[in-house]
DNA sequence: CAGTAAAAATACTTAAAGTTCAAATTATCG
DNA sequence: CGATAATTTGAACTTTAAGTATTTTTACTG
């Protein structure tokens, strides 16, 4: 049963240099392996899902036992949770670095979707880390099921805003921008 | 716990007129009784995921014991799969309609996407049967990945065919068919 | 109304996956 | 090297939900 990627922890760690070595190097590979481990799974749940993927799937597939994992999360409700949420910041920053380059609503909106597809394709050639899409918020309890979905809503409506001014500016032809983006959101994945 | 709509199954069936009490009347109320399921759990399902709504979640639903849904279903996951069956035989036939009622391509497409979106907007009114937007499918067995996967292929195919006539035509402005369909039935849950 | 088949319930078994705990291993540093 | 803390593990425990065997109830038919 030979996956194409393993992906184990050992390789993902550089143990190698002395610089890992400082007094906060185990805090810092810590922290690596945690994301490892979040990306390790979102991969895992974007092709069975996150609720039919075990914690053992997660362990195997990072050469780990499952027992191990909760070295790194409280429960499995909490590591689909942290995935999503990984998911919605990564989108809020790249949104941020967007409107950090660029003056205008158009080339903001168009950078974002650019870098959002490229997120994509590089975790399609098994590069960089990789982000769940958030299918099964529904499924979550209602405490983490809000947050995502306030962070959802509010990444909606701050491409609605850009749609608006890009509109506005005379770039783009107006459009319903709230069904414009919901297409253009619902295409990306 | 009281739910909006309780949906019982002796509320779905009429079994005061004397027709249904005809020789065919107990393989009709069957059939009733298996599509009442599908919906019901394709509400479910589109509510919670289809692989974090249990049986038993299903049957109280529906006023049974979740024994009793082995009556309908032979497995779990045979009740996934022909929700998601349904759905898609029910976009393929809504298509069907669409192309038996108007010549052109681009009325053809319209009428079909309007009828998916009051669909949609029915059973958010509790009205009419639900249909399960198919999210799970990854975690289904192959042989019933495949078919789906098939049907769905063949759904977009015909979409893009009918966009593609429609730029053929003239009504439609030129555009990149595939991603087109896409973003549209992306939009349309 | 009695016989019969359909439908549903009760009580149970089983399997899988989440979770905990104490022990063992490994890495870091004086 | 030896103490100490971080990390990982094996093995059990718990929970949850799927599935089954059997019996009971309900509804139709002659």
């Amino acid at each position: 049963m030979a996956r194409p990627g393993p992906a184990l922890l050992k390789d993902i760690l550089d143990t190698s240099t002395p610089t890992n070595r400082s007094p906060f190097s185990r805090g810092l590979q810590r922290e690596t392996k945690r994301a490892a481990v979040l990306s390790c799974a979102a991969k895992l749940f974007n092709t069975k899902g996150a609720r039919s993927t075990t914690l053992a799937d997660v362990a195997s597939r990072l050469g780990l036992t499952k027992t191990s994992l909760y070295y790194y999360v409280a429960t499995k409700e909490d590591l689909i949770y942290q995935c999503y949420d990984a998911n919605m910041r990564q989108a809020h920053d790249q949104l941020d670095r967007a409107e950090a380059t660029y003056e205008g609503a158009t080339e903001c909106l168009m950078a974002f979707l650019e870098s959002q597809i490229n997120t994509t394709l590089r975790s399609l050639d098994g590069e960089g880390d990789f982000y769940a899409a958030p299918l099964e918020v529904a499924s979550l309890k209602a405490e983490h099921r809000e947050v995502l979905e306030e962070e959802y809503r509010r990444l909606l409506r701050r491409l609605i805003d850009l749609l608006n001014r890009g509109i506005e500016a005379g770039q783009i032809r107006p459009c319903n921008p709230v069904i414009t983006i919901r297409a253009i959101v619902g295409a990306l994945d």
